[in-house]
RNA sequence: GGAGGGGUGCCAGAGCGGUUGAAUGGGCCGGUCUCGAAAACCGGUAUACCCGCAAGGGUAUCGAGGGUUCAAAUCCCUCCCCCUCCGCCA
């Protein structure tokens, strides 16, 4: 959410981000119900002035006067009621509005409509010469008997994996490794809950659009969420923090669900895009300074980069465009990680600065040591989300017999070098 | 699941349906005193929005929403949250 007086001052700063990010929205519809609510709101406001003096009044006065000012409050009550009415419908759609404003994009954004227009900055890591002809995840899965994948299908329907063996260890490491990693870079790690009230989904921009990602829990008013982001953003929410409490920073672990609506047939073998998976998010609340926002984004994405490293996967880096960043957005960039089956590099992490859209859509605020009350900025990023790197551990790291080594940093944490298969059937 | 108690400002804790944004105490900030500090004393100490150059004024907010009333922190309804006891349970 964007300042409202931000919008009336700078409509035209408004009208190109939402035309570079491709929003949907009429500003002027915006502009033009903020006036009428404006006005609306002045006139009530005066009647409650008028209505709070007669009542005083009516307190105070003896027998014979209250007649006639009772009346006169009647009067008032009765048209207020109507106004406020009319008030409150035009306010919350007003509200809808301002939850749909983006975020203006950072001068150096790429511009464009999608993915296509996001620019590599930077490559690491040598993509991998096999002298044998590689394994897709999937044939490597069931050569070790890693995975149940048809068989869960069954029990759990599609995009649902069972993880085998080794594996299941391998996924423990992977996380506790990278908590290790973004814990000894000073975060606070923090085990959130995999569902969470709407406001939540609100608060870090998930809705109102994307809802249709969102599992809901028939029967309550609870959705799942797809990752701690979620959770860790409305922990907050409503609160005036100290500066003194500032930066916050989280290592947020949860299980993340995500329905896939609307990528039906993209993916839909193994475990690259899957309906549950687990995930450490790298969190941070900061104070307004978009000096301070730009230095800890350089450390979030520093901090994923170091795991990417010691897992010993190439990767790219992407500066996100304008059109496939989301709407909060000031600056995103992606890590993918080399896919040797598809030749490609894919999604692994992903960094967002939001500056203080997140925040002011929690009302989620902190004091400064002037003592002004201001909106926090808000950032996150991936620090691991299992099972999907493990495409990329497998594939990547895969030998000529179809075993599969465990790069050095892990191998502490899952006591061999080598993953073994699984000996049940 | 059953029975009961409670949600007020940074904290503790008052509050008769009317002049209460809210007593009192603590904390914090500023000042007086002091060589300095403590103590004591004095003053200040919520957020959002609107009007105003400003000073200042107005409106809302006492868990949330709705209702009764000329008037609601105070009465009624719904919901949320917290606590205690019993049962069940990883």
């Amino acid at each position: 959410m964007l300042d409202l007086k931000f919008i009336r001052e700078h409509p035209e700063a408004v009208r190109r981000a939402i035309e570079q990010k491709g929003v949907k929205l009429d500003l002027e519809a915006l502009l033009d119900l903020d006036r009428k609510v404006l006005e609306l709101r002045r006139k009530t406001e005066e009647l409650l002035a008028e209505r709070n003096k007669n009542a005083k009044q009516t307190g105070q006065a003896g027998p014979e006067e209250r007649g006639p000012l009772i009346e006169r409050g009647k009067a008032l009550g009765k048209e207020i009621s109507e106004r406020e009415r009319e008030l409150r419908g035009l306010e919350a759609g007003l509200r809808q509005l301002l939850l749909l404003v983006p975020q203006i994009p950072a001068p150096n954004s790429p511009i464009g409509p999608d993915d296509s227009h996001n620019v590599e900055t930077r490559r690491h890591g040598e993509i991998p010469k096999f002298a044998f002809t590689p394994l897709d995840h999937v044939a490597l899965l069931e050569k070790n008997n890693w995975a149940e994948l048809e068989r869960i299908a069954k029990v759990s329907g599609a995009r649902s994996y069972a993880l085998k063996g080794d594996l299941v260890l391998y996924e423990m490491a992977l996380l506790r490794f990278a908590m290790d990693q973004i814990v000894e870079a000073g975060f606070t790690p923090i085990s959130t809950p995999s569902y969470a009230r709407e406001f939540a989904f609100v608060g870090t921009g998930h809705f109102p659009t994307g809802m249709d990602q969102v599992y809901q829990l028939e029967g309550t008013d609870l959705l799942l969420t797809g990752t701690s982001e979620v959770t860790a953003n409305a922990l907050h929410a409503e609160e005036i923090l100290s500066q003194t409490q500032l930066p916050l920073c989280y290592a947020g672990l949860s299980t993340c669900f995500r329905s896939e609506a609307g990528s039906a047939g993209k993916d839909t073998r193994g475990l690259m895009r899957v309906h549950q998976f687990n995930k450490v998010e790298q969190y941070v609340l900061c104070p307004a300074d978009p000096a301070e926002s730009a230095r800890w984004f350089d450390r979030l994405l520093a901090n994923s980069e170091a795991i990417l490293q010691a897992l010993e996967l190439p990767y790219r880096v992407l500066e996100v465009c304008t059109g496939d960043m989301g709407p909060g957005k000031v600056r995103q960039v992606d890590l993918e990680c080399w896919v040797p089956s598809e030749g490609r590099y894919r999604e692994t992490h992903s960094c967002s600065m939001l500056y203080d859209w997140q925040a002011r859509r929690t009302n989620l605020r902190y004091r400064d040591a002037s003592g002004k009350v201001q909106y926090a900025h808000t950032l996150n990023n991936t620090a691991i989300a299992t099972p999907r790197i493990l495409v990329m551990l497998l594939e990547n790291h895969q030998q000529a017999d179809g075993s599969v080594y465990v790069p050095k940093a892990l191998q502490k944490y899952l006591g061999k070098q080598l993953l073994s298969p699984s000996l049940s059937e």
